[in-house]
Order: C-alpha cells, then structure tokens, then sequence
DNA sequence: TCCTCTATTGACCATTGGTTAATAAAAAGT
DNA sequence: ACTTTTTATTAACCAATGGTCAATAGAGGA
C-alpha cells in the first residue's frame, strides 16, 4: 500500500536478476511476465521498471552471466596442465556438456533469434567463438585453416542446438557426443 | 459491417495462409499478429479463428509447405543421374543453400524453440532427417555407421543455424559452405 | 526540523490472443 | 418461389501483457 517500503527489503539488482533467472530458465523468454517476477519478489511490477528498462534488459542481465560461467570453463581447460590433443577433446566435450546441461541458458546465449534480444547477444557470443578459434590454434598447428576451425565451431554448435529440448541431460547422448568430438577433430586434421 | 461477404469475396485457407506466410517471413513469428493478418485479407479477426483454432495453427499450415519444398528438393538430387559423390555433395551444399536462401523458413523448421509450435514442427524435421539418413546411406557405404551420419547430419544444421540472420543469402558464405561441406564428407570417411 | 533524493506503488494505456452471440449470404429442401 | 438450414463473418467482449507516470512514503543529510 505504501509506496515505499522499508530499507530492510529494498530491491536489490541482484535479487531481482535472480527471481528472473529462474523464471526465464523454468518458462522462457516469451512466457516471463514482470508482473510474475515481481509477485515472486512481492512488489509490484513497475518496480522493476525503475531497475531496469525492460524486460529485454532484465533477460540480458541474465544470460551475460551465462556467458561468463562458460568462458570460465574454457579457460579452466587452456589452463590446465594436460596434453594438448587431449586439451582439444576436453574443449570440444566440455561444450556440449555445457549446452547440453543448461539447456535453456544455451538457447538464450546462442540460439535465440529474437530480433530485440539478439543485438545484445550477439556480441558476447561472438566473443565466445573467438576465445574457442584462440584454443584451437593454440592445441593444433598454429597455421590450421581458419575455414577448419570455423567449420569445427558450428559442427559442435549443431549437435548442441539438435538435441537442445529433446534430451534431459548430456549423459542421455554422451557416446554420440564423443564420437561427434572424434568427427570435428577428423575434419580439423 | 454485414457479418457475411458476398461469395466472390470469401476466405479460403489458402489466402489466409499466403497472407499469413509473408508476415510470418517478414517479421517473425511473436510479430505477427491475427489482426494485422486480418486487415490485409480485409476482413476482422475474428474470421480467421473460423478457418484456424489458434495462432499456431494458422503458423503451422505455413511451415508445412516448406518442408515439402526442402524435401522436393532433396528428392530431385537423389533422383538425379550423377555420380554417388557428386550426389552427396549436392545434398549437403542443397540442405545449406536452401537454409540461407530461405532463413526465416529455416528459422521456423529446425530451429523454433516454442513449445506450442515445436510439437508440431518436430515431427515433421524427424522426417527430413529420416530423409537425409537414407540418403547418405544409399550413397556411402551401406554400413556407414549411423553415429557418423548424425553427426553430419548436426554439422551441416550447426553450419545454418549458425549463419542464419547474419548473412542475407548463401552466396555470400558460399566458400565457407564449400569448404564446410568438405570437412564433412572427411568426417563421414 | 526541514529538505532532497530514492524507491515504490497503483492507476492507467494500448495492444494482444482468444471467445461468442448475433446475423447476413449461400445452399439445400420443398 | 418460398422456407429452412448451414456457413462464414462481424463486432463487442475478456483477461493478460509490456510499458508509463504522477503521487508519495521512507531514508539520510544539513
């Protein structure tokens, strides 16, 4: 009723980014209201609108998050003190696990076609791409063709986009996941 | 204003679903709305839940046509008198042009994430994969293993999905589809 | 105590997908 | 030719949505 409520629960950025992750992840983008996620915060729903511009805005500040967790899996493996042809393996596999076992977040990072959504998206994916051409030079030959690396990088991203909805899990289609790692690194050689 | 049209002038679901395909092409699927459908036909609204229960409905009846468009295509290569090789080649650069001449198209048959929608359209992309299998395996060797035509068959969709809405037509990554292609018959070997 | 800034409310708007009673035109029956 | 039935359409209606904004209660500083 009043139109201001105590400082113990003012809205946070953090909190509401939080009640909208679980809302886009559990329903998608479309079927998200702000008056959903403000009932689940218990406020109102123009108060998000002081937060943020919209709901657009709301959903990025999501999914760069997401963008993040995976650029840090990546380099985690560039990292790492294994062998380099096993390097690449573990790059290949551990991005199919990764699309495969946040499946919704993998569709707002790379395959959400929504005009609005995807200017924003577009970059940090793109930046994605470049940080996984980077590693590839790195654990092949420097001089590997970029058109091979490239060709690598969407082979991988249609398995993902393939199954995206129609398995639970990376485990359900973890052998076919491995012998697709195997094709990608017999079309790099 | 008379709640029925003079017969020269009544709907048929064709009209309404050619109307509805431009929209649907031109500005996507959460875009169009069944009144903006209406007012170009001329008539309210309402009057085309008489011809389609839903939204969805009325976006299916599109998209059906263009997988029997993609699957006339395929058809006519297999058909052909070239030599099996050639043939697979044809296929795979047949399957990326067709995606990135028609990417809207391609957006909705292989890549729409909508549950409502997805339903319907999966079955539907189950075929065309059915398709391409049998394709692969009357060209190759007999007893290719199936996980290797899987994952050419997700390397080829990776390779459109992934241009899709960032080039206008296949002549401009055309090298790439090329070379893509290439990579992929590597890996099929 | 007063003032300013901040965060929130709730009423409001236009637009949407969808439903439905009313009804005019067409077709069928006689 | 008249009546009845069926068919196709309208327009008014509904609930929900994203978004805007004036009003205002609380917090913090002077």
């Amino acid at each position: 009723m009043s139109p201001r409520k105590p400082s113990s629960e003012v809205l946070t950025k953090e909190e509401i980014v939080n009640a909208a992750r679980h809302q886009f992840i559990a329903k998608g983008f479309e079927k998200v209201t702000m008056r959903g996620v403000a009932s689940q915060l218990g406020c109102s729903h123009g108060a998000l609108y002081y937060h943020f511009k919209n709901k657009i805005e709301l959903f990025y500040a999501v999914v760069e998050k997401d963008f993040e967790h995976l650029n840090q899996l990546l380099k985690e493996i560039i990292n790492s003190t294994k062998e380099n042809h096993q390097k690449l393996l573990d790059i290949l596999i551990c991005f199919m696990k990764f699309g495969l076992n946040h499946q919704k977040q993998y569709e707002f990072m790379f395959m959400m076609k929504n005009a609005e959504v995807d200017s924003l998206a577009h970059e940090a994916a793109t930046k994605s791409y470049y940080q996984f051409e980077y590693a590839i030079l790195q654990l092949k030959n420097q001089n590997t063709e970029p058109s091979l690396i490239y060709s690598a990088f969407v082979a991988l991203h249609g398995f993902v986009s393939h199954h995206c909805g129609y398995v639970k899990e990376y485990n359900e289609v973890k052998e076919y996941a491995e012998a697709h790692a195997l094709f990608i690194i017999k079309g790099l050689a």
